[in-house]
This record gives C-alpha cells, structure tokens and sequence, in this order.
DNA sequence: TTCCGTCGGCTACCATACAAGTACTTCAGT
DNA sequence: ACTGAAGTACTTGTATGGTAGCCGACGGAA
C-alpha cells in the first residue's frame, strides 16, 4: 500500500505511470531484490502495484531492450540471468567511453569540476565509516557520471549507466562482503589526482585499473553464486513454476 | 496496402507486430522519408499501416528512447530536430566505441576477418560505379560492423548504431551530392591495411580521421538545411497543424 | 510401465474504450 | 476592432477485453 500510494504521488509530480514503474522495477533489478530468473508477469505487477497492465507491460518492454528482462511471447517474462557475454560487453562500453571521456577532461576540467569531485570523495569515505553501502552506490554512480561531465561528455553517461547496471547486479552480491571500500576510494582519488594534474596517461591507466578491479571482481562472485549466472551462450528457456506463484517476493 | 500486407507476411516469419512497426518507423526516419518536425498520429499510424494503436505506440517508445522522436504528453509526438548536442553525443560515443574495439581487432583480427572485410570493400566500390548509395549505405553499416566484430565487440554494435542514427540522418542529406564515395572507400581502406599490418597507433588514426571527417560533413550540411536543425537547446514545442493533416507525407 | 493425445491454465500480444490534458477556434462582451 | 472565455477537435495516457500460443499435468492405450 505505501508503496502504491508513493506512487500517485510521484505521478503528480510531471512523470508517468510508466516511468514509475520503470524505476521501480529497474531499481528493484539492480538490487537483486528482484533474483535473475524471477518470473514477472504482468498481471500480477498490475494488480500488485495497483496500476493497469498497460503500463507495466510498457516498462518490461523498456527493460527488456535494457536487457534486464528476458521476454518469452506467449511464455513470459524473466528477470535475466547474468551472461558471461553480456558482463565482457558492458565492460567493454563501459570503459571505452569512460575512459574516452575523461582524456577530455584531462584537458578541460576546470577548478569547480576537480571540488566537485573531491567533495564526492569526501561523502564516499564517510558513507564507508558509517558502513552504509547503499549510500556508496549511489555516490559511486555520481562520482562516475561527474567524473564524465568533466570531459564535457555527461550526454553520453545514460549509456554507461545502462551498461553498467549489468555489471551492478553482481557487484551487490559482494559489496557488503568486502571491506573493499577504501580501496575503492583511494583509486578515485588517484584518478583525480590525475586529473588535477592534467596527467593524460597516468589518469587512462588510474581510471581503467579501476574499472579492470571491479570486473574481476565479478568473477570472483561468480564462483560464489554461479546459479545467478547462465553459463550457457544459448538462452535459458525458463520452466513454468508449477507450483503457486509467489510473484514479487516482498510485495506482501 | 502493400506494405501492409507484407507486415502481416513478415508477422508469421516469428516477428511480432511492434518490432515490424518499430523497423519501419526507424528505416523512414532515417532515411528522412519521415522529416524532422513531422507529426507522428498514433491514430494515423496504426490507420495507415492496418494495425491498433498498442503496437504502434510501442513503437513510439522505443524510438523516444533512441532520441528519434521527441513525445510531448498529451500534445503530439514529432520526428525529433536534429540537434547539435545529439550530434556531438553521438560522434563520442561512436569515436570511443569503434576505436577501442578496432586497438583490439589490431591485436586479434585474423585473415579470415581481414578477407571479409576487403570483400565489403569491393562490394562498396561497385556500389560507388554504379552510383548507387541506398547500397553504399548499407555496406557501410556492414563494414564498420564487421570492424567492431574483428575486436571481438560485436555486441556492442547496437549502441553504436543507435547513435550512428543521429548522424546517418544528416548524412543522407549530402551523400547523392557529393562525389566523395571514393573517399569514403578510400579511407575504409586504409583502415584495413592498417589492421593488417598489426599497427596499432596507425589504425586508431586512420579510422578516427574517418570517422570526424564525415562529423564534419555534418556541419557542412547544417548550413545548407537549418530547418532540419534546432539550434536551441531547449526543446521546441512544436506548433499543432491546424489545416488538415497530411499524416505520413507518402502514404497514399 | 511407458507413450501419446487431450485438456486446462497461464502467458504475452493485440485491439478497443475511456480519461486527462492541450491548443486552436469561435463567439460574446466591451 | 479588440479582448477573453467557453467550446471543440485533437493528442497521449491508462484501463480492460479478447485471442493465439506454449507448457505441464492428467488419463487412456499399448
């Protein structure tokens, strides 16, 4: 119910339905609250977000370009897997343009980019001190996106965002594992430090072995949870659950 | 009547209506048989083309999210104005992308691969003597496909095609112009013999060469056709036409 | 026991009806 | 003639009904 009624709230504020729900499930993907191989179907989103089929419908649409989804005609509609092409693929989109972005920035960033970004390193290592990984994410993806922004490329960070969502899925797994984070703010800083002072090589390299540790670090959870992954290049036709649907698993 | 025919005949080939609708739509787009500006009726498309509105407004979208249309909430969807933001956009995007896929196509292309696309460069120079660029322009789709497949990143084709879409509708303008197929060729060419050579710093150039001067060919084009082009930032918010309207120009 | 046809329930897909909102037109009032 | 407010014709957004197709379970035949 409070979930719903956040909803119409939102939708009064300029977005639409689909929008929302779009967010919503996106989010609840990325978070793994959704697991991959989950099945969403249409009626039960509807009736369980309080909204018609039509715009819970457009969203899996959306999310199924994404590639977050998996939709079967006529069979359903699954939360991906996470394929070991697809994790290499957003790696490679991620990096290219990332690291392209920032040999701009090396040239161009101004003074306010650098505080700006050094303000966000201040918040990551106090989001780490109060061990509050949510908080991490989120100042991770805007240190990112600024960090684009710099090279004056910030249009095209909807298209990491994207490719990194797949990359996300995994990540979550181990985040709250690891006491990793401060080594993941120190090679933010180094970057900046690169950054500032207009080190073209040295910030492509600072950044790229970042992006490169978090990579790897996907594969070290994939032995740990392979069942979340799809060894197989061909897509999974996923069976029918037999037994009574249990829908979103936390939507009671 | 035609084409509608043949989209149900397409239908039973295991695509579904919205992705038929969605092809179309783009191709014209693209092609600028739709202009930039041109409304786009939900209730007119799904008339002319035999269908409902569900699929054709799906379509709508998805093209809404490749930045073709622009959908302005109970108003209209309009073929959206090329702008020199989304230019730029998509000329970093696709530099990045192509790029770093060709530095590792230097290192992994095999002559198989080299063979394929020397084959693409013959079938280009055909095109150019018979003065045919609707061919020229899908071999050059072909081309820098199989470039990126080289390195081993053809998944990440899509997201340059997408932003190849920006450009290639500019691009239309001038290509039956201009006599500048040979030079297109030309330097195609010369990516590969770069490629083959195993030199890396030389490929990358050659290939980036390529690809800003057809970025500039663009801006040549923005002085022949403004009204193509929103030089404003903030979008613009179409006029409704109050005369009758015409729909798609060609449908009849 | 094993195999095959049938049936029921579920799915996404498409079509259609209704609702909310915008902009232009028209016409009354000044 | 000019201003402004109601009316109208369109738009996209949302809700709902109906259809084809796939899967898994069930039951009879070999």
């Amino acid at each position: 119910m409070a979930s719903t009624e956040g909803l119409h709230a939102a939708r009064a504020r300029g977005r639409n339905t689909r929008q929302l729900v779009h967010e919503l499930l996106r989010s609840r993907i990325i978070s793994l609250d959704l697991e991959p191989g989950a099945a969403l179907s249409e009626n039960d989103l509807a009736a369980e977000l309080g909204v018609s089929r039509t715009p819970v419908r457009e969203s899996l649409i959306l999310l199924g370009e994404e590639g977050l989804v998996d939709v079967y005609p006529q069979l359903g509609t699954f939360v991906s897997r996470i394929r070991e092409r697809d994790i290499a693929s957003a790696q490679f989109i991620r990096e290219a343009l990332e690291c392209a972005a920032l040999r701009d920035g090396v040239t161009k960033a101004t003074a306010h980019d650098v505080a700006e970004l050094r303000a966000l390193l201040v918040a990551q290592t106090e989001a780490e001190q109060r061990e509050d990984p949510e908080a991490f994410f989120r100042l991770d993806e805007q240190f990112h996106a600024r960090l684009m922004a710099a090279g004056g490329h910030a249009e095209a960070w909807p298209v990491v965002s994207q490719a990194k969502a797949q990359l996300d899925r995994a990540r979550r797994l181990s985040l709250p594992l690891t006491q990793q984070l401060s080594l993941l703010i120190s090679q933010h800083t180094a970057v900046v430090d690169q950054l500032e002072q207009h080190d073209l090589d040295g910030a492509d390299q600072a950044l790229r072995g970042h992006l490169r540790q978090v990579f790897t670090d996907v594969e070290t959870i994939r032995a740990q949870h392979p069942e979340l992954f799809s060894d197989t290049d061909a897509p999974v036709r996923p069976r029918r659950d037999t037994r009574r649907r249990t829908g979103v698993p936390d939507a009671g």
